[in-house]
DNA sequence: TGTACATCAGTGAACGCGCGTTCACTGATGTAC
DNA sequence: TGTACATCAGTGAACGCGCGTTCACTGATGTAC
Protein backbone atom coordinates (compact mmCIF):
# COMPACT_ATOMS: atom_id res chain seq x y z
CA UNK A 1 0.00 0.00 0.00
CA UNK A 2 1.35 3.20 -0.98
CA UNK A 3 2.21 5.86 2.05
CA UNK A 4 2.60 9.32 1.77
CA UNK A 5 5.73 11.19 1.07
CA UNK A 6 6.48 12.37 4.24
CA UNK A 7 6.22 8.73 5.48
CA UNK A 8 8.62 7.87 2.93
CA UNK A 9 11.23 10.01 3.38
CA UNK A 10 11.01 8.74 7.45
CA UNK A 11 11.16 4.86 6.46
CA UNK A 12 13.98 6.25 4.30
CA UNK A 13 15.81 7.35 7.42
CA UNK A 14 14.99 4.39 9.51
CA UNK A 15 16.45 2.25 6.66
CA UNK A 16 19.56 4.91 6.89
CA UNK A 17 19.74 4.70 10.81
CA UNK A 18 19.21 0.83 10.86
CA UNK A 19 21.61 -0.03 8.51
CA UNK A 20 23.87 2.64 9.85
CA UNK A 21 23.66 0.63 13.42
CA UNK A 22 23.66 -3.07 11.99
CA UNK A 23 26.75 -2.56 9.76
CA UNK A 24 28.29 -0.80 12.59
CA UNK A 25 27.66 -4.12 15.14
CA UNK A 26 28.27 -7.05 12.58
CA UNK A 27 30.05 -4.96 9.72
CA UNK A 28 28.51 -5.23 5.71
CA UNK A 29 28.85 -8.79 4.71
CA UNK A 30 27.65 -9.49 8.48
CA UNK A 31 23.94 -8.10 7.67
CA UNK A 32 21.02 -8.70 4.90
CA UNK A 33 19.13 -6.62 3.33
CA UNK A 34 15.83 -7.96 5.04
CA UNK A 35 17.98 -7.70 8.43
CA UNK A 36 17.83 -3.92 7.68
CA UNK A 37 14.49 -3.60 6.18
CA UNK A 38 13.01 -5.42 8.96
CA UNK A 39 14.97 -3.44 11.93
CA UNK A 40 13.53 -0.18 10.15
CA UNK A 41 9.54 -2.16 10.04
CA UNK A 42 9.18 -2.66 6.71
CA UNK A 43 9.32 -5.78 4.28
CA UNK A 44 12.68 -7.04 2.11
CA UNK A 45 10.85 -5.76 -1.49
CA UNK A 46 10.20 -2.30 -0.46
CA UNK A 47 14.57 -1.72 -0.36
CA UNK A 48 14.45 -1.24 -3.96
CA UNK A 49 12.11 1.82 -3.99
CA UNK A 50 14.40 3.59 -1.66
CA UNK A 51 18.10 1.73 -3.05
CA UNK A 52 19.30 0.60 -5.83
CA UNK A 53 21.49 -2.10 -4.57
CA UNK A 54 23.04 -3.34 -1.28
CA UNK A 55 26.25 -1.15 -2.55
CA UNK A 56 24.20 1.69 -2.85
CA UNK A 57 22.87 1.22 0.42
CA UNK A 58 26.17 0.58 2.22
CA UNK A 59 27.23 3.55 0.37
CA UNK A 60 24.58 6.40 1.06
CA UNK A 61 24.92 5.20 5.15
CA UNK A 62 28.46 6.12 5.26
CA UNK A 63 28.23 9.23 4.08
CA UNK A 64 25.24 9.45 6.51
CA UNK A 65 26.81 8.04 9.16
CA UNK A 66 30.31 10.13 8.90
CA UNK A 67 27.97 13.40 8.42
CA UNK A 68 29.14 15.79 11.55
CA UNK A 69 27.43 15.34 14.43
CA UNK A 70 28.89 18.11 16.49
CA UNK A 71 29.07 15.55 19.88
CA UNK A 72 33.05 15.71 19.54
CA UNK A 73 33.53 19.23 19.54
CA UNK A 74 33.55 20.36 23.47
CA UNK A 75 36.09 19.36 25.48
CA UNK A 76 39.09 17.33 23.73
CA UNK A 77 40.16 15.78 26.80
CA UNK A 78 36.83 14.34 27.61
CA UNK A 79 35.81 12.81 24.11
CA UNK A 80 39.06 11.11 24.15
CA UNK A 81 38.16 9.00 27.46
CA UNK A 82 35.04 8.55 26.19
CA UNK A 83 36.17 7.53 22.60
CA UNK A 84 39.37 5.18 24.57
CA UNK A 85 36.95 3.68 27.42
CA UNK A 86 35.30 0.24 27.48
CA UNK A 87 32.26 1.72 27.07
CA UNK A 88 32.77 2.97 23.77
CA UNK A 89 34.72 -0.24 22.88
CA UNK A 90 31.69 -3.05 24.09
CA UNK A 91 29.00 -0.07 22.13
CA UNK A 92 30.16 -0.81 18.12
CA UNK A 93 26.68 0.06 17.18
CA UNK A 94 26.45 3.31 18.69
CA UNK A 95 30.42 4.16 18.41
CA UNK A 96 33.00 5.95 15.77
CA UNK A 97 31.71 4.78 12.76
CA UNK A 98 35.41 4.81 11.53
CA UNK A 99 36.80 2.57 13.68
CA UNK A 100 34.02 0.05 12.66
CA UNK A 101 33.62 0.38 9.57
CA UNK A 102 37.13 2.02 8.13
CA UNK A 103 38.79 -1.40 7.17
CA UNK A 104 35.63 -3.14 5.86
CA UNK A 105 35.85 -0.24 3.68
CA UNK A 106 39.03 -1.38 1.96
CA UNK A 107 36.90 -4.05 0.17
CA UNK A 108 33.87 -2.13 -0.85
CA UNK A 109 32.86 -0.05 -3.51
CA UNK A 110 34.30 3.26 -4.51
CA UNK A 111 31.28 5.46 -3.79
CA UNK A 112 31.42 4.00 -0.42
CA UNK A 113 35.18 4.93 0.11
CA UNK A 114 34.49 8.03 -1.04
CA UNK A 115 32.06 8.84 1.74
CA UNK A 116 34.25 7.46 4.01
CA UNK A 117 37.21 9.84 2.04
CA UNK A 118 35.47 12.88 2.85
CA UNK A 119 33.90 12.13 6.40
CA UNK A 120 37.73 11.37 7.50
CA UNK A 121 38.98 14.80 5.92
CA UNK A 122 36.26 16.37 8.29
CA UNK A 123 36.95 14.80 11.00
CA UNK A 124 40.54 15.50 11.16
CA UNK A 125 40.05 19.43 10.27
CA UNK A 126 37.62 19.43 13.22
CA UNK A 127 40.22 17.57 14.96
CA UNK A 128 43.14 19.40 14.51
CA UNK A 129 41.62 22.83 15.37
CA UNK A 130 40.33 21.65 18.59
CA UNK A 131 43.98 20.72 19.08
CA UNK A 132 45.92 23.04 21.44
CA UNK A 133 48.48 25.17 20.16
CA UNK A 134 48.82 27.85 17.25
CA UNK A 135 50.87 26.10 14.50
CA UNK A 136 48.44 24.97 12.15
CA UNK A 137 50.75 22.35 10.86
CA UNK A 138 51.84 20.96 14.53
CA UNK A 139 48.04 21.10 14.89
CA UNK A 140 46.92 19.08 12.11
CA UNK A 141 50.25 16.50 12.63
CA UNK A 142 48.86 15.56 16.20
CA UNK A 143 45.25 15.04 14.91
CA UNK A 144 46.57 12.55 12.42
CA UNK A 145 48.80 11.11 15.14
CA UNK A 146 46.29 11.01 17.46
CA UNK A 147 43.11 9.94 15.51
CA UNK A 148 45.28 7.31 14.07
CA UNK A 149 46.42 6.38 17.73
CA UNK A 150 42.61 6.18 18.58
CA UNK A 151 40.84 4.49 15.84
CA UNK A 152 43.89 1.69 16.04
CA UNK A 153 43.57 1.40 19.78
CA UNK A 154 39.94 0.76 19.72
CA UNK A 155 40.08 -1.63 16.36
CA UNK A 156 42.78 -3.63 18.67
CA UNK A 157 40.88 -3.64 21.83
CA UNK A 158 37.71 -4.56 20.06
CA UNK A 159 39.63 -7.64 18.29
CA UNK A 160 41.25 -8.86 21.59
CA UNK A 161 39.62 -11.44 23.79
CA UNK A 162 41.43 -11.48 26.81
CA UNK A 163 39.71 -7.93 28.95
CA UNK A 164 42.90 -7.30 30.88
CA UNK A 165 44.87 -6.52 27.55
CA UNK A 166 42.19 -4.96 25.94
CA UNK A 167 41.81 -2.36 28.98
CA UNK A 168 45.50 -2.08 29.07
CA UNK A 169 45.26 -0.88 25.48
CA UNK A 170 42.86 1.52 25.67
CA UNK A 171 44.91 2.90 29.09
CA UNK A 172 47.68 3.11 27.83
CA UNK A 173 47.16 4.53 24.30
CA UNK A 174 44.81 7.15 26.25
CA UNK A 175 48.11 8.17 28.39
CA UNK A 176 50.65 8.13 25.68
CA UNK A 177 48.68 10.64 23.95
CA UNK A 178 48.54 13.17 26.71
CA UNK A 179 51.94 12.69 27.51
CA UNK A 180 52.35 13.52 24.20
CA UNK A 181 50.45 16.48 24.25
CA UNK A 182 52.37 17.47 27.42
CA UNK A 183 56.05 17.44 25.75
CA UNK A 184 57.32 21.12 25.64
CA UNK A 185 56.29 22.92 22.70
CA UNK B 1 45.07 -40.53 -6.00
CA UNK B 2 46.80 -40.65 -2.44
CA UNK B 3 50.35 -38.28 -1.70
CA UNK B 4 53.22 -38.64 0.49
CA UNK B 5 53.67 -37.80 3.95
CA UNK B 6 55.85 -34.89 3.23
CA UNK B 7 53.88 -33.97 0.04
CA UNK B 8 50.87 -33.88 2.47
CA UNK B 9 52.73 -31.22 4.70
CA UNK B 10 53.62 -29.26 1.59
CA UNK B 11 50.51 -29.17 0.38
CA UNK B 12 49.02 -27.80 3.93
CA UNK B 13 51.89 -25.40 4.30
CA UNK B 14 51.40 -24.24 0.72
CA UNK B 15 47.30 -23.96 1.49
CA UNK B 16 48.13 -21.74 4.94
CA UNK B 17 50.23 -19.49 2.58
CA UNK B 18 48.10 -19.14 0.05
CA UNK B 19 44.84 -18.39 2.75
CA UNK B 20 47.23 -15.99 4.58
CA UNK B 21 48.04 -13.59 1.03
CA UNK B 22 44.36 -13.70 -0.17
CA UNK B 23 42.60 -12.83 3.28
CA UNK B 24 45.17 -10.27 3.79
CA UNK B 25 44.35 -9.13 0.23
CA UNK B 26 40.64 -9.26 0.32
CA UNK B 27 39.38 -10.12 3.53
CA UNK B 28 38.04 -13.70 5.10
CA UNK B 29 34.20 -13.27 3.25
CA UNK B 30 35.91 -11.60 -0.04
CA UNK B 31 37.68 -15.61 -0.61
CA UNK B 32 36.10 -18.38 -1.34
CA UNK B 33 37.77 -21.84 0.04
CA UNK B 34 37.78 -22.99 -4.08
CA UNK B 35 39.60 -20.04 -4.11
CA UNK B 36 42.45 -20.38 -1.72
CA UNK B 37 42.53 -24.15 -2.84
CA UNK B 38 43.34 -23.16 -6.72
CA UNK B 39 46.09 -21.02 -5.17
CA UNK B 40 47.44 -23.52 -3.29
CA UNK B 41 47.73 -25.72 -6.70
CA UNK B 42 44.74 -28.16 -5.43
CA UNK B 43 41.05 -28.83 -6.31
CA UNK B 44 38.74 -27.75 -3.67
CA UNK B 45 37.48 -31.42 -2.63
CA UNK B 46 41.24 -31.73 -0.83
CA UNK B 47 40.28 -29.10 1.77
CA UNK B 48 37.88 -31.12 4.27
CA UNK B 49 41.24 -33.23 4.28
CA UNK B 50 43.69 -30.58 5.85
CA UNK B 51 40.99 -28.41 7.84
CA UNK B 52 37.72 -29.08 9.76
CA UNK B 53 35.71 -25.55 8.37
CA UNK B 54 36.58 -22.22 6.60
CA UNK B 55 36.41 -21.02 10.56
CA UNK B 56 38.73 -23.85 11.45
CA UNK B 57 41.16 -22.28 8.65
CA UNK B 58 40.66 -18.60 9.44
CA UNK B 59 41.49 -19.27 13.27
CA UNK B 60 45.08 -21.07 11.71
CA UNK B 61 45.73 -18.81 9.53
CA UNK B 62 45.96 -15.69 11.50
CA UNK B 63 48.09 -17.95 14.23
CA UNK B 64 50.05 -19.08 11.22
CA UNK B 65 50.30 -15.28 9.95
CA UNK B 66 50.95 -13.58 13.20
CA UNK B 67 54.03 -15.79 14.46
CA UNK B 68 57.39 -14.35 15.21
CA UNK B 69 59.24 -13.74 11.61
CA UNK B 70 62.01 -11.69 12.88
CA UNK B 71 61.70 -9.20 10.24
CA UNK B 72 60.87 -6.74 12.64
CA UNK B 73 64.05 -6.71 15.24
CA UNK B 74 66.96 -5.06 13.84
CA UNK B 75 66.52 -1.11 13.46
CA UNK B 76 63.47 0.62 15.18
CA UNK B 77 63.15 3.22 12.93
CA UNK B 78 64.17 1.64 9.59
CA UNK B 79 60.97 -0.78 10.71
CA UNK B 80 58.78 2.10 11.44
CA UNK B 81 59.63 3.79 8.25
CA UNK B 82 59.02 0.73 6.32
CA UNK B 83 55.88 -0.06 8.22
CA UNK B 84 54.30 3.59 7.29
CA UNK B 85 55.29 3.70 3.92
CA UNK B 86 53.19 3.61 0.44
CA UNK B 87 54.60 0.23 -0.13
CA UNK B 88 53.43 -1.38 2.77
CA UNK B 89 49.55 0.14 2.38
CA UNK B 90 49.71 -0.72 -1.18
CA UNK B 91 50.82 -4.45 -0.97
CA UNK B 92 48.30 -5.52 2.03
CA UNK B 93 48.75 -9.11 0.66
CA UNK B 94 52.30 -9.30 1.76
CA UNK B 95 51.90 -6.76 4.60
CA UNK B 96 51.30 -6.67 8.65
CA UNK B 97 48.11 -9.01 8.96
CA UNK B 98 47.75 -7.44 12.43
CA UNK B 99 46.32 -3.87 10.26
CA UNK B 100 44.82 -6.29 7.55
CA UNK B 101 42.99 -8.82 9.62
CA UNK B 102 42.18 -7.27 13.01
CA UNK B 103 38.97 -5.67 12.25
CA UNK B 104 37.46 -8.74 10.07
CA UNK B 105 38.08 -10.99 13.58
CA UNK B 106 35.86 -8.93 15.56
CA UNK B 107 33.17 -10.88 13.36
CA UNK B 108 35.16 -14.44 13.66
CA UNK B 109 35.31 -17.36 15.69
CA UNK B 110 36.49 -17.38 19.28
CA UNK B 111 39.47 -19.63 18.07
CA UNK B 112 40.58 -17.21 15.24
CA UNK B 113 40.17 -14.04 17.58
CA UNK B 114 42.31 -15.93 20.46
CA UNK B 115 45.32 -16.65 17.43
CA UNK B 116 45.34 -12.73 16.84
CA UNK B 117 45.20 -11.98 20.62
CA UNK B 118 48.38 -14.43 21.27
CA UNK B 119 50.20 -12.97 18.36
CA UNK B 120 49.54 -9.39 19.29
CA UNK B 121 50.29 -9.63 22.63
CA UNK B 122 54.05 -11.34 21.20
CA UNK B 123 54.17 -8.28 18.94
CA UNK B 124 53.55 -5.59 21.60
CA UNK B 125 56.48 -7.91 24.04
CA UNK B 126 59.04 -7.49 21.19
CA UNK B 127 58.25 -4.00 20.55
CA UNK B 128 58.03 -2.75 24.39
CA UNK B 129 61.70 -4.27 24.29
CA UNK B 130 62.78 -2.76 21.17
CA UNK B 131 61.85 0.93 22.35
CA UNK B 132 64.54 2.97 24.36
CA UNK B 133 64.38 3.46 27.46
CA UNK B 134 65.11 1.69 30.81
CA UNK B 135 61.84 2.18 32.34
CA UNK B 136 59.80 -0.99 31.44
CA UNK B 137 56.42 0.89 31.88
CA UNK B 138 57.13 3.43 29.98
CA UNK B 139 58.55 1.20 27.35
CA UNK B 140 55.23 -0.78 27.33
CA UNK B 141 53.09 2.50 27.22
CA UNK B 142 55.29 3.33 24.39
CA UNK B 143 55.01 0.28 22.63
CA UNK B 144 51.06 0.11 22.45
CA UNK B 145 50.86 3.52 21.88
CA UNK B 146 53.23 3.49 18.86
CA UNK B 147 51.81 -0.03 17.74
CA UNK B 148 48.13 1.57 18.05
CA UNK B 149 48.92 4.79 15.78
CA UNK B 150 50.97 2.46 13.62
CA UNK B 151 47.94 0.06 12.56
CA UNK B 152 45.50 2.40 12.73
CA UNK B 153 47.58 5.02 10.30
CA UNK B 154 47.63 2.03 7.72
CA UNK B 155 43.96 0.95 7.90
CA UNK B 156 43.12 4.90 7.53
CA UNK B 157 45.56 5.40 4.74
CA UNK B 158 43.92 2.16 2.74
CA UNK B 159 40.59 3.10 3.29
CA UNK B 160 41.06 6.64 1.97
CA UNK B 161 40.78 7.11 -1.95
CA UNK B 162 43.01 10.47 -2.24
CA UNK B 163 46.42 9.30 -2.79
CA UNK B 164 47.64 12.61 -1.29
CA UNK B 165 45.21 12.44 2.05
CA UNK B 166 46.69 8.86 1.99
CA UNK B 167 50.22 9.96 2.30
CA UNK B 168 49.87 12.60 4.39
CA UNK B 169 48.11 10.37 7.15
CA UNK B 170 51.13 7.72 6.59
CA UNK B 171 54.22 10.59 6.73
CA UNK B 172 52.46 12.91 9.64
CA UNK B 173 51.99 9.93 11.97
CA UNK B 174 55.66 8.91 11.48
CA UNK B 175 56.59 12.53 12.41
CA UNK B 176 54.21 12.53 15.04
CA UNK B 177 55.32 9.26 16.63
CA UNK B 178 59.34 10.29 15.62
CA UNK B 179 58.53 13.53 17.81
CA UNK B 180 57.57 11.36 20.87
CA UNK B 181 60.30 9.48 20.96
CA UNK B 182 62.39 12.76 21.04
CA UNK B 183 60.34 14.18 24.32
CA UNK B 184 62.78 14.99 26.93
CA UNK B 185 62.23 11.72 29.59
C1' DT C 1 64.57 -57.11 -1.99
C1' DG C 2 59.91 -58.17 -4.22
C1' DT C 3 55.04 -58.63 -4.36
C1' DA C 4 49.95 -58.05 -2.84
C1' DC C 5 46.95 -55.33 -0.80
C1' DA C 6 44.88 -52.00 2.44
C1' DT C 7 45.01 -47.19 3.14
C1' DC C 8 43.84 -42.67 2.25
C1' DA C 9 45.01 -37.73 -0.17
C1' DG C 10 43.15 -35.80 -3.87
C1' DT C 11 39.34 -35.33 -7.62
C1' DG C 12 35.20 -33.35 -9.36
C1' DA C 13 30.22 -33.75 -9.50
C1' DA C 14 26.49 -32.76 -6.61
C1' DC C 15 23.75 -30.79 -2.74
C1' DG C 16 21.35 -27.40 -0.15
C1' DC C 17 21.11 -23.19 1.97
C1' DG C 18 21.07 -18.19 2.19
C1' DC C 19 21.51 -14.26 -0.02
C1' DG C 20 20.60 -10.22 -3.28
C1' DT C 21 17.27 -9.17 -6.42
C1' DT C 22 12.76 -9.25 -9.19
C1' DC C 23 7.93 -8.93 -9.90
C1' DA C 24 2.78 -9.28 -9.94
C1' DC C 25 -0.19 -7.57 -6.85
C1' DT C 26 -2.54 -4.37 -3.24
C1' DG C 27 -4.59 -0.47 -1.52
C1' DA C 28 -3.68 4.24 0.35
C1' DT C 29 -2.39 8.69 -1.65
C1' DG C 30 -3.01 12.74 -4.02
C1' DT C 31 -4.38 14.94 -8.31
C1' DA C 32 -7.84 16.43 -11.90
C1' DC C 33 -12.24 17.96 -12.54
C1' DT D 1 -15.36 20.94 -0.97
C1' DG D 2 -16.40 16.23 -3.15
C1' DT D 3 -15.71 12.49 -6.23
C1' DA D 4 -13.14 9.32 -9.68
C1' DC D 5 -9.12 7.60 -10.91
C1' DA D 6 -4.13 7.20 -11.88
C1' DT D 7 -0.06 6.67 -9.28
C1' DC D 8 3.15 4.25 -6.77
C1' DA D 9 5.23 2.62 -1.78
C1' DG D 10 4.98 -1.46 0.27
C1' DT D 11 4.05 -6.75 0.32
C1' DG D 12 5.55 -11.40 -0.01
C1' DA D 13 6.37 -15.22 -3.13
C1' DA D 14 9.77 -16.56 -6.29
C1' DC D 15 14.23 -16.78 -8.78
C1' DG D 16 18.99 -17.78 -9.55
C1' DC D 17 23.51 -17.65 -8.25
C1' DG D 18 27.47 -18.65 -5.39
C1' DC D 19 29.07 -20.47 -1.59
C1' DG D 20 30.47 -24.05 2.05
C1' DT D 21 30.25 -28.69 2.38
C1' DT D 22 29.65 -33.79 1.13
C1' DC D 23 30.68 -38.02 -1.17
C1' DA D 24 31.63 -41.90 -4.39
C1' DC D 25 35.52 -42.71 -6.78
C1' DT D 26 40.68 -43.03 -8.20
C1' DG D 27 45.20 -44.43 -7.99
C1' DA D 28 49.70 -43.63 -5.62
C1' DT D 29 51.62 -44.80 -1.12
C1' DG D 30 53.51 -47.58 2.19
C1' DT D 31 53.02 -51.73 4.98
C1' DA D 32 52.88 -56.87 5.72
C1' DC D 33 54.73 -60.95 4.33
Amino acid sequence: MKVSREQMAENRARILDAASRLFRERGFDGVTVSEVMRAAGLTHGAFYGHFASKDDLIAQTVAHALAPSGSEGTDLAAWMDAYLSPHHRDRAATGCPTASLASLLRHQSPGARAALTEGLRGQLDRLASAVPGTDAAEQRRAAIGSWAAMVGAVILARAVVDPALSDEILAETRAWIEQRGKQPA
